[in-house]
DNA sequence: GGAGATCTCTCCAAGATATCGACATATCT
C-alpha cells in the first residue's frame, strides 16, 4: 500500500471521529499521523515490519505504528471499519461540500438520516432542513451551490493525482521488451487543471499488429488494477482502486503521430482540424491523414507532419480548445510560451517558523538545486493562529535570519524576505506598517476571508491594494479545485486598481489551487496587472509542483515575458511595485 | 492517540468570520 492511501485512510478516519464526536485529540493525532505518512519521503510498506523505524517517523506512536501494519496487512484499518459499520461511506463526501463540517454531517444524519450528497440535495428540494437548528434559506441555499459545483467537479481528479498514475503505469508499460515510446494523450497533455481519465499511448515493435497480443495481455496484468473495463485488439481500460479510469492504446510507429494527435484533443480542436484537412482535399482520422481521392496516406507518423501538411505550425497541446490556435497556427503567429525552465525564482513559501516543514536554509538548499535564482520566505502573519503566525517581534527576528541565510548563500540564491500577510475583515493588514516597510516580499493574501458577498469581498481587497507596502495580492480568487470555491471577488475591478498600483497578481501552482483561471490570466495581461507564479511551498518537495502551474500559464497564452518571476533577481524585485 | 515527564499521568492547534437567533456555534485558514 503507498503512502497516499495510507494517509488517505487515516485521514478518513479522523473525518469519521469528527462525525462521531470523538476525543478531539485523538482526532488530531489520526490527522497528524496522516500528514506525517503523506510527507514521508520512506515507502511505509518497505518498513512497516520494523516497528522503530516506524516510530522514528514524528506523530506515530505505539498505536498508530500498530495501525500501519494491520493496513499493511489486511488492507484496512479495524477502526475505520467499525465507524462505517456506524454511518456510511458516503458520509466523507458531504465533507466536500463548502460550509458542511463534521457537526452538520452528524446533525443530518441524527435528525433526518441523511448520508449522501443526493440525499442531502433531495431533503433540501423537499424543505426538509427548514426545520433545523442553525440552517436558514441562507446557509441552505450555499449548500445548494455548493452540491451543483461538487457535481459539475467530481468524478475529475487533479493534475497531479493522474499524472501520478499515468507514470507509474508508463513505467511498468516501459518494462515491456518492444515498447519504447509512451505518451500520456487527453487532458493530461493539454495541461488541464483536472483530468477526468487517463488516456496512455504506447508504441514500438510490440505493438505492431500480428504481435501486440502480448503486449495487451502484458498491460491488463497491471497489478494496481481494481477492474478491468475492457480489452480490446489494441487497447486496455481499467479502473484503479482510487476510481481514476485509465485507457491504454497500443499503436504501431506508422500511426503513433495521428494517434497523439487524435487522443490529444480537445475535441473542439480536432473538429475544426478535421474541417480544415477537408478543404485542403485529405481526410484525418485516429491512423492518418489521407487523401480523400485515392485514400494515400500523406501524414501520419508525427505531429508534426500532420500540422504541416495542413499549413499548420505544430501546435503546443495546451492552446488545442479552439481559441484561435490554428488561425495563429496558420499565420506563424503562435507565441513562443513560457517554460518551466524561464521561471528563475519562486517568492512565495513558508517555513517550520509557521506551518511549514522545513527551515530557511533547506527551503534555499532545495531552491538552489532546483536551479532557482532566488527565493522569498514568506510566513503566515499572526491573524492565522493555528499556523503559528508571526507576530511584529517574531516577525522581525524572522527577517534577521533570513538575512543571515541569504548571506550564507554566498550569492548563489538571494534569499529574501517577507510575509505572507492577511488581509483582515476591514481591509487592513494584521502586522505593522514599520515590519511591513522591512520586507521585499509583501503579499497580501485573500485566504482567511471566506464567504463574504462579493461586492464586500471587493472593497475589503481594494483597500488592501492601496497599502503602499503591499507588492502581491495572494491567491487573489482563492479557488481551490474539486473542493470549495469560497471567495468571491470582482477580480476585473481588482486587477485594473492593481495594475495602476503596480500590484502584482499570484498565481498559485499548487494543483489543487487555482487563484486564476486561463480566462483571468488572459484579462490580467489585457488589463497589464503583472504575474507572478509561485507554489506557496511549505516542503521542500512541494517546489516541483511549479510545473503544474506553469501549464496552466501555457494555457492562457502566457510567454516569458508575461510572468515577473522570469526575470533575474533585481529586475523582479524592480519589476515590483516600488517600496515607499 | 502522541509526547514527555514519571513509571501512570498530563497536556495537547487559535483566532476571525458568518450565520442564526439574540449569545453561541460551526467552519475556515
Amino acid at each position: 500500500m503507498d503512502n497516499r492511501t495510507i494517509a488517505q485512510l487515516l485521514s478518513e478516519t479522523a473525518d469519521l471521529l469528527e462525525i462521531s464526536s470523538g476525543d478531539p485529540f485523538r482526532i488530531r493525532s489520526y490527522r497528524r499521523a496522516a500528514e506525517a505518512v503523506e510527507s514521508s519521503t520512506i515507502q511505509l510498506s518497505t518498513i512497516a515490519d520494523d516497528p522503530k523505524k516506524l516510530l522514528a517517523i514524528p506523530g506515530i506512536g505505539k498505536g498508530m505504528a500498530a495501525n500501519i501494519q494491520e493496513m499493511e496487512r489486511a488492507g484496512t484499518l479495524p477502526l475505520r471499519e467499525e465507524l462505517l459499520v456506524k454511518f456510511r461511506p458516503s458520509m466523507l463526501e458531504l465533507l466536500k461540500l463548502p460550509g458542511m463540517g463534521p457537526k452538520s454531517v452528524a446533525l443530518f444524519w441524527d435528525a433526518l438520516g441523511i448520508a449522501s450528497v443526493d440525499e442531502l440535495a433531495a431533503a433540501i428540494d423537499q424543505g426538509r432542513l427548514n426545520t433545523l437548528p442553525r440552517f436558514g434559506q441562507k446557509q441552505i441555499d450555499k449548500l445548494k451551490k455548493g452540491i451543483e459545483d461538487y457535481r459539475r467537479n467530481s468524478g475529475r481528479f487533479l493534475i497531479d493525482e493522474a499524472e501520478t498514475a499515468a507514470e507509474k503505469v508508463m513505467a511498468y508499460l516501459r518494462a515491456f521488451p518492444g515498447i519504447d515510446r509512451l505518451t500520456p494523450a487527453g487532458s493530461l497533455r493539454r495541461g488541464r487543471e483536472t483530468a477526468g481519465d487517463v488516456d496512455i499511448l504506447a508504441t514500438g515493435p510490440a505493438c505492431a499488429e500480428d504481435c501486440v497480443a502480448a503486449a495487451v495481455e502484458y498491460t491488463a496484468a497491471y497489478p494496481p488494477i481494481s477492474d478491468l473495463l475492457a480489452k480490446g485488439q489494441n487497447k486496455v481500460s481499467f479502473r484503479l482502486r482510487n476510481g481514476l479510469q485509465v485507457d491504454v492504446r497500443l499503436l504501431p510507429e506508422a500511426s503513433y503521430g495521428a494517434a497523439l494527435q487524435y487522443f490529444t484533443g480537445s475535441k473542439m480542436h480536432n473538429v475544426s482540424i478535421r474541417q480544415r484537412a477537408l478543404k485542403h482535399g485529405y481526410t484525418l482520422s485516429e491512423y492518418a491523414l489521407a487523401r480523400v481521392d485515392d485514400g494515400s496516406t500523406v501524414a501520419a507518423a508525427t505531429e508534426e507532419e500532420i500540422y504541416a501538411a495542413l499549413g499548420l505550425d505544430w501546435i503546443p497541446p495546451e492552446l488545442r480548445e479552439n481559441n484561435g490556435e490554428i488561425e495563429a497556427a496558420a499565420e506563424h503567429r503562435l507565441p513562443t510560451l513560457i517554460e518551466l525552465k524561464d521561471i528563475r525564482g519562486d517568492v512565495h513559501m513558508h517555513t517550520d517558523a509557521t506551518d511549514g516543514r522545513n527551515t530557511i536554509r533547506e527551503m534555499a538548499d532545495a531552491a538552489l538545486a532546483r536551479g532557482y535564482e532566488y527565493i522569498a520566505i514568506t510566513d503566515h502573519s499572526k491573524n492565522l493562529a493555528m499556523t503559528n503566525g508571526l507576530d511584529d517581534a517574531r516577525a522581525l527576528e524572522h527577517i534577521r535570519r533570513i538575512r543571515e541565510v541569504d548571506a550564507e548563500m554566498g550569492g548563489r540564491l538571494r534569499v529574501f524576505p517577507g510575509i505572507e500577510v492577511d488581509i483582515l475583515g476591514d481591509g487592513a493588514l494584521d502586522l505593522s506598517d514599520e515590519v511591513l516597510a522591512q520586507m521585499d516580499v509583501v503579499i497580501a493574501s485573500v485566504h482567511s476571508l471566506f464567504n463574504q458577498p462579493m461586492e464586500q469581498m471587493t472593497e475589503r481587497v481594494l483597500r488592501a491594494l492601496e497599502n503602499p507596502h503591499v507588492r502581491i495580492l495572494g491567491h487573489p480568487t482563492g479557488r481551490l479545485l474539486l473542493r470549495r470555491e469560497a471567495f468571491q471577488v470582482d477580480i476585473a475591478a481588482v486587477m485594473r486598481r492593481a495594475a495602476e498600483l503596480g500590484v502584482a497578481m499570484e498565481h498559485n501552482a499548487y494543483p489543487d489551487r487555482l487563484d486564476l483561471c486561463d480566462r483571468d490570466l488572459r484579462l490580467a495581461k489585457e488589463l497589464g496587472c503583472r504575474i507572478v507564479i509561485n507554489t506557496d511551498s511549505h516542503h521542500t518537495s512541494h517546489m516541483e509542483k511549479m510545473r503544474y502551474g506553469v501549464r496552466q500559464l501555457r494555457r492562457a497564452w502566457l510567454t516569458k515575458n508575461d510572468v515577473l518571476n522570469t526575470r533575474p533577481a533585481e529586475g523582479f524585485l524592480a519589476a515590483l511595485r516600488p517600496k515607499p
